[in-house]
RNA sequence: GCCCCGAUAGCUCAAUGGAUAGAGCAUCUGCCUUCUAAGCAGAGGGUUGCAGGUUCGAGUCCUGCUCGGGGUACCA
């Protein structure tokens, strides 16, 4: 059909020339048919599906796999929040998500890094401090006020419960010392991580921006950008020439009020490290709120020289908080929200991960509490662990049958309609994974599992697997094994569990 | 003002530029003495926000609107 414009003729002439001169192999291709308005249909030959199932068996955990990535060093950044309270709702979207794009690009073959990173440096954790301060005070009997400005959640009091019961009134009138800050950012980095631990998500390193200060990398890039020219001083600020590189607008790298640099300026020289460090490929996951800020980062990297073309920045639209069709607004500041922590021990994590994952990125999350909480039964995800487990029910009868051993099933058994479809729908699974990793969107993968577990379930209702025709119950058995290997292997690659039974 | 994302069934959302736009939930009707009914079969429900354009072919690409979300700092 796409020829039909060069050649100037109908597309249905086009495909009956192109079926009339081709000479198909009768072992794949079992017959060929044109369809209006130009579509050439091909019918798979029992033999090559009977291959596809012989291919899962022997792969097994490894079925489905690519080497498409051939070995390349991944980085996948992603979470990134600075600890200054617990992961919230909307973290959680960007954990998932992040973690099962690391999988999918390992299963394909690649070398992948997950890596956090954050700043314990700034305004925020300065202010996190001083909030632990005064609960501090407060738990000493004085009655000094959070304002609007500082933490007000729960978790700050008990920090601050743990420095007294340490340290007792030590210090009363000391609000700089550092422990407020230190034993704050500890407590809620330890929180974060079992919070992600919770989703089975594991981080390779946590990258300290402050590290990037300490080794002097800070002033090393700032010094070569001005020596190429990509910076320039103005109200005693130094800018850098983002538009000369691509951005919308130059930026301030250094500020003249205070004496410190933007964060633009650790972003660049962060992701610079990434080159550094050896990754063909990075993969950085951000929040709709950060969307104007990678533009001056990729400028800033161009304007060192390097090309930005393997730096793929995926964008998440926002999870929208609703309870009972009310929605609202949620600040870690004002501690008025629920954490990621909370929904894990409500719903659990096989329902956390997919909720988040079964949506494309690019639209918004909308996230009822109630109906998370209550939705137990009907959420999806249980649908396609039911046919698993359905499926490894099946398997114990036939042990205790003596019908283990399918090894010399006759495979040409499977011709009913049902049967053929689930074949068919089990001989995509290695071409969603290998598009999957291109796209690096999950919810491809979780369409598709739906679809095999719709497959199954329709087969399992209709055909019985284990009845009096031994050479019928091997070849379906056989049949399901398969099945249950490839849905193993895609809960797998979400991080969601495939249960024996339910 | 400018930039990014969205708008698809009553609700939440799918759909490499391809065939009759699909699921789940909700509503209604059937199916459990047989491998797990957390399942299956069926019914109803659509001018894919609006108006143009490109194409043999548009939910998908382009232009302009409308509505919603997020940005647009010498905050991160």
């Amino acid at each position: 059909m796409m020829l039909a414009g060069h050649l100037k003729k109908a597309p249905l002439q086009i495909a009956d020339s192109v079926v009339g001169a081709m000479d198909e192999n009768p072992e794949l291709i079992e017959k060929v048919e044109v369809k209006a308005p130009g579509f050439i249909n091909f019918f798979i030959a029992p033999q090559a599906f009977q291959e596809i199932i012989q291919q899962i068996l022997i792969k097994g955990k490894e079925y489905g796999r690519s080497d498409i990535g051939k070995s390349k060093k991944v980085m996948v950044e992603f979470v990134s929040a600075n600890p200054t309270g617990p992961l919230t709702v909307g973290h959680g979207r960007q954990a998932v998500l992040g973690d099962s794009i690391a999988r999918i690009l390992e299963w394909n073959g690649y070398n992948v890094d997950r890596e956090y990173y954050y700043n314990d440096a700034g305004r925020q954790m300065r202010l996190l401090g001083y909030s632990t301060y005064i609960r501090y005070r407060q738990l000493l009997g004085f009655d000094d006020k959070l304002t609007d400005d500082h933490y007000q959640g729960e978790y700050i009091i008990d920090i601050a419960g743990n420095i007294k019961e340490q340290f007792g009134d030590r210090f009363i009138d000391d609000p700089e010392n550092e422990i407020f800050k230190k034993s704050a950012e500890e407590a809620i980095f330890e929180d974060i991580k079992r919070t992600l631990s919770d989703l089975d998500i594991k981080f390779d390193k946590f990258y300290n921006e402050k590290s990037l200060y300490d080794e002097g990398l800070i002033d090393d890039v700032l010094e070569r950008l001005r020596a190429k020219n990509a910076t320039y001083k103005k109200d005693d600020a130094i800018w850098f020439r983002a538009g000369d590189y691509g951005a919308a607008e130059d930026r301030v790298l250094w500020k003249s009020v205070v004496d410190e640099a933007t964060y633009r300026l650790p972003d660049i020289v962060y992701h610079e490290t990434k080159y550094k460090r050896g990754y063909d490929l990075m993969v950085d996951i951000f929040g709709a709120d950060h969307h104007a800020t990678y533009p001056d980062v990729l400028a800033g990297l161009r304007a060192l020289g390097y090309d930005t073309e393997n730096i793929k920045v995926l964008i998440h639209q926002f999870v929208t908080l609703t309870r009972a069709g009310e929605k609202f607004k949620m600040s870690t500041r004002k501690a008025n929200y629920v954490t990621l922590s909370e929904l894990i021990e409500e719903v659990g994590k096989d329902v956390v991960r997919y909720f988040y994952i079964m949506r494309g990125m690019k639209s918004h999350l909308n996230f009822d509490l109630e109906l998370a909480k209550t939705e137990g039964d009907e959420n999806p995800v249980f649908y396609l662990q039911y046919a698993h487990a359905r499926i490894s029910s099946i398997l114990r009868n036939a042990s205790v049958k003596g019908l283990s051993n399918t090894d010399d099933a006759d495979l040409s058994l499977l011709s009913e309609e049902e049967t053929l479809a689930l074949i068919n729908t089990l001989s995509e699974f290695s071409e969603v994974c290998i598009l999957c990793g291109k796209t690096m969107e999950p919810q491809t993968l979780t369409t598709y599992l739906q679809r095999l577990a719709t497959a199954f379930h329709k087969f399992y209702t209709v055909r019985r697997v284990i009845s009096n025709d031994k050479a019928l119950s091997k070849a379906r058995l056989t049949l399901v094994k398969a099945v249950q290997i490839v849905l193993a292997n895609g809960l797998n690659l979400l991080g969601v569990s495939a249960p024996e039974r339910m």
